[in-house]
DNA sequence: TAAAAGATAGTAATTAGTTACTATCTTAAC
DNA sequence: GTTAAGATAGTAACTAATTACTATCTTTTA
């Protein structure tokens, strides 16, 4: 039927809300994004949101959020019943890698937060996001290092940068492809690369 | 002496002007760097700026141009009399990371004109300098596996774009610690990754 | 169970403040 | 003393946020 819904109930709009931004970001610089850009997309009248939303930060904050839970469960649920830390650190990578290509705004976003001068709450989520990401890094990374599959040589935080800015590598080049589809084919490869470094036999 | 400057010849005013950009760019967002906080930071109303630049694109473009010219010019200066290729994308990656560490506005420019959705001159400038970037990369990649110092079976593309990758997470990581210098320290521990999965021995 | 009353969600218009850009007057330098 | 460079004081367009009012659900009560 799909009749035609005009009034959602508070926590649905919110949640439509994020899901505009999410798209909106994978078009274009997230700092661009206006609330009447954010509206229009959702097809609501730009006062409207803030009927839900205090300030255009509370609607950045409640994305972050919506990144933050999505990611870390993403990748949790990957590296889930997956013995080699290797091979998990592989699944994490590549759930990561099919995140981004389904959102193509999200790294944007990120990037953008962290560039913020000011401490604001949308940016100390994303701080807490990859501050726990690179926990779990670490984590593998050591038994990986302990179970003699990465070189015990193996500088455990340089690897864990570096795993981040493969991913980074990847983003950037898509964004100068101007294509986001690639990033799929072009991540196995580049994940080699890594996994050739940090690994213990060649 | 530093005589009280006013009136600056328009070349200079010019070369002010980008200076002052990139200046600022290393403190907060580039894309909320506004023409009235370019010409507050070099001590000039901000009516003025368009005696010298028609429209605020054209700074970024100027901006976009002085970068293109200085980073090709420090990596193939840098590159210059290596025999070895390896050694010479050592020598590229650390006088890159010399680059930012010096002007960290730089990658969170190139970033940020990246993620524009219409192709502006600087974009394209942007476009042109990471493309001229990669066709330097690929060459000393194809001399490393042809010499030897570089795995035969490696993938030249996916080893240019972890290249790149291995730069920005460095960027991310100094944007999270809020702290430029660190970078310097940790460029070496990440590219003896990379080394070791792009060399042809352990 | 039907109507009244209240709560919730949305519209349209307006606000103060900011932005890139411009017109006009003033000053400094060769 | 002419002219390039800067100051001053605008403009129109845009931005986040607010307001008065309206539409639509939900609950209460007779």
């Amino acid at each position: 039927m799909s009749t035609h819904v005009k009034h959602l109930p508070a926590d649905e709009r919110r949640a439509v809300t994020v899901e505009a931004v999410v798209e909106l970001a994978g078009s274009q610089n997230p700092s661009e994004i206006t609330t009447a850009a954010i509206a229009k997309h959702m097809n609501l009248t730009q006062g409207a949101l803030f009927r839900h939303f205090p300030t255009k930060d509370a609607i950045w904050q409640a994305v972050m959020e919506w990144v933050a839970e999505r990611l870390l469960a993403r990748i949790d649920c990957a590296a889930q019943g997956i013995e080699s830390p290797l091979a998990a650190m592989q699944a994490i990578f590549m759930s990561h890698i099919e995140f981004v290509a389904e959102h193509p705004g999200v790294p944007r976003m990120m990037f953008g937060e962290l560039q913020r001068a000011e401490q604001t709450a949308p940016k100390r989520i994303v701080q807490t996001l990859i501050q726990r990401y690179g926990e779990r890094l670490h984590r593998l990374i050591e038994e990986g290092k302990a179970c003699g599959e990465l070189s015990a040589a193996l500088d455990t935080e340089a690897a864990a940068t570096l795993f981040i800015g493969t991913i980074q590598g990847l983003v950037m080049q898509s964004l100068l492809a101007g294509n986001v589809e690639h990033i799929r084919h072009d991540a196995p490869r580049v994940f080699a690369i890594y996994q050739r470094g940090i690994g213990s036999a060649q």
